[in-house]
DNA sequence: CGCCAGACCGACCGATCGGTCGGTCTAGAA
DNA sequence: TTCTAGACCGACCGATCGGTCGGTCTGGCG
């Protein structure tokens, strides 16, 4: 049967790129040679090309392949919830889940990226950049409805880049750093993204 | 006289280290060869081993400075600023500061440290240790004076992250940009390591 | 001047890089 | 049983890697 061949055509490169994923979030992509990344697959450097037409190609795969999960899930929760405040704490929650998941797979995404080709990394880019555009539309539609405070470029970045840091120290193995780092992660977003008072009336 | 040669020793080093941080902040330490750091140094690659033993003794001295760097400004800091709120409010700014002068070697410092040998990294992860150790006992003062919300490691990782991934985005050139960045980061880290009275008690 | 230290040069080195290709083997179709 | 598609193999390729080394050039000193 054609479809089983396929499925396990398949299955073999997701062995790979998961494999490959490790590796380069080991020890980066260009340090890891061709040699090694077979020799850890238990994989001939001919059966290697059988799969995929390039070293690069496989980088890219795994680049896309996170971010476009990434933005399908943000799309879902745009689509999902209307409720600015319960859809960027979703978007938060998903977001370090991922990264716990996938910790090797997005480590190559946020520091690998810049190993690809110009046009290559363009897609990856675009991908990521779709995916930042929903936290940014959600802070503003909450401004708009008045739960958030107005919307600040460096505020979003600081946020973001909090949550992209995570793959560093991030513990997936354990289910209770796990609870914490989605709770810590929570407050920090609520009471950074709040409407604050006005000083002059808080002080009376 | 020899003063007047070790200065331009140090001098040409000291090019050569700047030109470097910038190739490999935007390629990568193992994307770019000898033959091209060389040519955009205008220096002849045996020029190159006059100044340097070696390619990674120069990622290494590159990632060794700025971590040191921080580490001293971070010491400094604790030395004379007793009050964890203004001690924590001025490792954060002098961090943006660092980051934004410095941008492309802190990004080799951040993204490059895993390209050294095993040995060559710890002595790097050491000074890091040792800077948000810096970090960490403050937070942990505040706590103790009432100041600060109970520590949380999650918390504290999180905040640290946040202004690591700034050297992605932050804009050195413009100074307003660079204020609206300190502001931001100042904001959120008031809001976020303050102490929280108890939400019952402001629920009356 | 002769001399020397050290800045600087670039052809050259062995190793390894990513990638190729002619070929073998085998499961399933015919 | 024969035939074929495709999984898989590893010796081999040219290019490039980081690093070496014998040598040239030059400024300053005796």
């Amino acid at each position: 049967m054609v479809n089983r061949k396929t499925e396990e055509l398949a299955a073999n490169r997701d062995r790979i790129l998961a494999g490959a994923a490790a590796l380069f979030a080991h020890r980066g992509f260009h340090a890891v040679g061709m040699s090694e990344l077979c020799a850890a697959l238990s994989l001939s450097r001919g059966a290697f090309y059988h799969y995929f037409p390039s070293k690069e190609d496989l980088l890219e795969e795994i680049c896309r392949r996170y971010m476009a999960k990434l933005l399908q899930q943000a799309k879902l929760a745009k689509a999902e919830v209307s409720d600015p405040v319960l859809r960027l704490r979703r978007l938060g929650a998903e977001l370090i889940d991922v990264i716990g998941v996938h910790r090797d797979e997005l480590a190559v995404c946020f520091r690998e990226t810049l190993s690809l080709s110009d046009d290559r990394r363009q897609g990856v880019l675009a991908l990521h950049a779709s995916y930042e555009r929903i936290w940014k539309e959600t802070l503003i539609e909450g401004e708009k409805t008045g739960v958030f405070a107005p919307y600040s470029r460096f505020r979003f970045k600081a946020l973001l880049g909090m949550y992209y840091y995570s793959y560093l120290w991030i513990d997936p193995a354990s289910p209770s750093a796990m609870h914490q780092t989605h709770e810590a992660f929570e407050s920090i977003l609520s009471t950074v993204t709040a409407a604050r008072p006005d000083v002059s009336m808080t002080a009376r």
